[in-house]
DNA sequence: ATCCTTGCAAATGATTTGCAAGAGT
DNA sequence: ACTCTTGCAAATCATTTGCAAGGAT
């Protein structure tokens, strides 16, 4: 993934010299908040105001190129919108990681969901742990 | 899960007023926002201030008692703790409702985070759709 | 040329804090 | 009695908004 224009463009959105930088903060990090991609971008960027950073992130959620990712106690995180995978958050660190689903574990989920005529448009799966890193820095 | 003094002095809360009538709300509702259990309680106890719902929630949190569910785009929800299950979200009326998690999905995350050396300590499954009711609605 | 986006500053909304008075054990 | 909790009001932090100037198609 590096064409940031062309996806913006797909999804309806202009492609500015801000979005396109915002995504790439995002492509590059995973998951990231808005904080950050605020913190991360703003070195190349001075002039950029966080008011702009939060603006389009909302629009395009809207438009299906962002995904937000909600984390327990913490503010939410955000990635590209990608295959339905699981998140290991560590609760340590704050790092996010993505694993594969299985396809049973989907083929269960739209089970449970059919059982009850739920019509299920998105999974979200995250695992609470401590991460490998962080368990060897405290050994 | 009625004796919500017991529960609270278990957790080394004492048994206030305030506490068992959160509790008893959150019970009753299943899943509800802070604004939501404030609007409910102060119903009955006309001087409860919406700063004691917050500390308690945090609490109660932090205690054991309460499990946060962040919910994409909305404010998180709170559960009383319970054993490992699926939520289904509905993104028409925000309603959540809680299915078993089956022992073979549960073998599954387990074998995906030690694969990873990852130590698992809590799982949150959120499958958002659009529940029966409000599908029956706009029928 | 047109419409959308940006950056700023102000407004709003959500959450947290400090402290004196009151409640639980 | 002692300690923890409450309610209030103020403080802080997060997010949203309005608008004039600048950028993308």
């Amino acid at each position: 993934m590096t064409d940031y224009a062309a996806l913006l463009k797909e999804s309806g959105l202009k492609a500015t010299f801000q979005r396109m930088n915002i995504l790439e903060c995002i492509d590059v990090h995973g998951h990231i908040s808005i904080d950050t991609i605020y913190e991360q971008v703003v070195k190349r960027h001075s002039s950029l105001s966080l008011a702009t950073v939060y603006k389009n992130i909302i629009l395009m959620v809207e438009n299906g190129v962002l995904v937000e990712v909600p984390i327990t106690g913490k503010k939410s995180k955000y990635e590209l919108i990608k295959e339905d995978h699981i998140h290991l958050v560590c609760t340590e660190c704050g790092e996010v990681e993505d694993k594969p689903m299985h396809a049973f574990t989907n083929g269960l989920f739209t089970s449970i969901t059919e059982q009850e005529h739920f019509t299920l448009s998105k999974q979200q799966i995250n695992l609470y742990g401590v991460c490998i890193h962080c368990q060897e820095a405290v050994a």
